[in-house]
DNA sequence: GTTAGCACTCGATGGTGGTGAGTGCTAACG
DNA sequence: CGTTAGCACTCACCACCATCGAGTGCTAAC
């Protein structure tokens, strides 16, 4: 992995973005083109080099090169120097977060359009999870007799809401009563909290809190997260999608909400900007897709990953650059929410 | 539209129902094979007039015949007979519903993850649209000094919540008393009724209400019905959409929420259930599509719309029951939550 | 180590002819 | 007059083939 000289790495990267951008297999010729100084019999040997050692491949015999994954893999760590999203599109996005109301879910929806629009490629935002999340209100309304409906606020402003089938009627005051009990007992605690005080209460309130425990748990649990995508439309663009195979497979990655949600989780639990190229890992699924993803939020308090995928031929440097903006950007907004602690946790902008 | 002899009417639906199951142009011979008694000569013979009154084309002269848009409208008004979804297929979608807790969200997406699955098209749902929506409950929570959220509570069970920036530091308790009398001033109003409410509080209750009102206001509004899709993967499989070109133009459709709001929301306006083929009217972007829509909900409180789409070769006759049995169950399910009144208004099952 | 030269490979392109499904037309039939 | 057998015709589809050319690997000379 280590041992490529100056000038392989000079053609290696030369290959990559000349197919990133074309999507054609690059011959020694194109590489020439760019000046290096050699002829392009030598670039070939350097060619062969780098096809022995696994970083391009040939779709045949008498056809150009095409990066692997283990190229894009080397290019990515090795080749690609850091950019940063340009000062004008960044300002372009900002504004377009500061014009919406101050709302989780427009917040996501926005990120994964703007995700999609900026890096045209398919973006995923995933809800935020809250790692031990504390209770902030209950809240009980009456429907109609017999049906109540439940209002639970955790920290940092997520509401989750249930029906609650009750037993007998009761009106708006005793659920109010009931509400406001369990306020005063458990508000602030965690779900361990909120468990120790079952016991504590009238049997109706029991009732209650079993759901309230049931929503916090289930807020845990990757069930409930929920999960905006964007984009679709650019990745069917993209000429490795052209065969309806290709494409029918990429949809149905996309649509299936179990994988993705999967994969997200688990990028949030090694923590950090991730790029995944062609289903390396367990991912055999996406074999011919990769992801750049990263996680966002308040460290220790709530978060949750966001990311764009697109074909192997993706244009990491940009996509990277734009899903680190974005993420450091939605982690400000959601760091507002949870009243400026936890400073030095956002991810870096 | 009238003038169709028995026999025309009869080689009408075979091709259109041989047609709908394979996907190739039908020839007079198969139609033959269907045993009606008479030659294929005969049969051409009322292929040519059916073509000229415009029910059937043909991709190219020497090809059997296609169905026209015109064609599938009068196979759907005319030659279809009313049939229900099998009693073992009502089962068990029944039975996924009572399986999941009782909550909107949830219902809708399992609607939706039904109707994809049933009808093997891509399947649409919107969220309940109410008419004159009424308040049932405001709610302010402390989320940190100079941040509040406020809950909005409406008839049957919709649930909205938005961050609200303070001018001044206010603590809880200032928060719940000031929510208490908004809801002893507004509850069970209609817009009209909190917007008069306005000139009878202070300024930040004036300032809470000016929020609830906005809330109630984008509930009327389509911009923030929800939209649920599902069964995305089923429509690529289909083969008119192997075509790259189309795959894409279906995902866009699909994926661009406007539009169908746009449609469903006008569908809503119409009533009952309807079926648009190859774009009629004024949707020419869905030109190679087909829509069974039918509004669901309890009448004259909150309703939404929830329907199918797939390719003009579309099996009408299972998808027209599939939208029409879950669509009656979705209006059951939601009349309970409004207390069992409005009886006569749910669309029958 | 580099390079020019060269034979070779193989996908892409385009023209060709055969095949067959399906047609429209016509003339004969009951 | 509706129906039907027969027939010539159309045209997408496919297999075949030759050509072309981009790009290769190899070798020998620099």
């Amino acid at each position: 992995m280590v041992d490529l000289s100056p000038r392989q790495q000079l053609i290696l990267g030369l290959v990559i973005r000349e197919y990133i951008s074309t999507a054609q297999p690059i011959g020694s010729k194109k590489i020439q083109d760019y000046g290096l100084g050699v002829s392009s019999a030598t670039i070939r040997n350097e060619m062969v080099v780098l096809t022995d050692l696994g970083y391009l491949t040939q779709p045949h015999t008498s056809a150009g090169r095409v990066p692997t994954d283990k190229g894009y893999r080397y290019f990515v760590e090795r080749l690609m120097r850091d950019s940063q999203l340009p000062v004008e599109e960044q300002r372009t996005i900002r504004h377009q977060f500061h014009q919406v109301d101050v709302d989780l879910e427009q917040w996501m929806r926005l990120a994964a359009s703007v995700m999609a629009h900026t890096a045209q490629s398919a973006a995923l935002v995933t809800s935020l999870k809250t790692e031990k999340c504390r209770l902030r209100h209950v809240e009980l309304i009456s429907i109609h007799e017999g049906m109540a409906l439940l209002i639970v606020v955790l920290e940092g402003g997520i509401v989750r809401q249930q029906m609650l089938g009750l037993d007998e009627a009761l009106g708006q005051d005793t659920l109010t009563q009931a509400a406001n009990r369990l306020n005063d007992l458990c508000v602030g605690g965690t779900l361990h909290h909120v468990r120790s005080c079952v016991s504590r209460v009238g049997s109706f309130e029991q009732q209650v809190l079993e759901r309230v425990i049931q929503v916090m748990k289930s807020v845990d649990d990757q069930a409930s997260v929920h999960l905006y995508r964007d984009g679709l439309t650019n990745i069917l663009h993209q000429p490795e999608f052209t065969i309806p195979e290709s494409a029918r497979n990429v949809v149905q990655l996309l649509e299936d909400r179990t994988l993705l949600e999967e994969l997200l989780t688990e990028m949030l639990e090694v923590g950090g900007l991730q790029v995944i190229i062609g289903g390396e890992g367990r991912w055999t699924e996406l074999r011919e897709c990769s992801l750049v993803v990263s996680p966002y939020g308040v460290s220790g308090e709530a978060t949750g990953a966001l990311g764009v995928m697109g074909p192997m031929r993706m244009p990491y440097s940009r996509a990277i650059s734009t899903v680190r903006y974005v993420a450091g950007l939605m982690s400000d907004l959601f760091g507002d929410l949870y009243g400026e602690v936890e400073e030095r946790s956002r991810p870096a902008e």
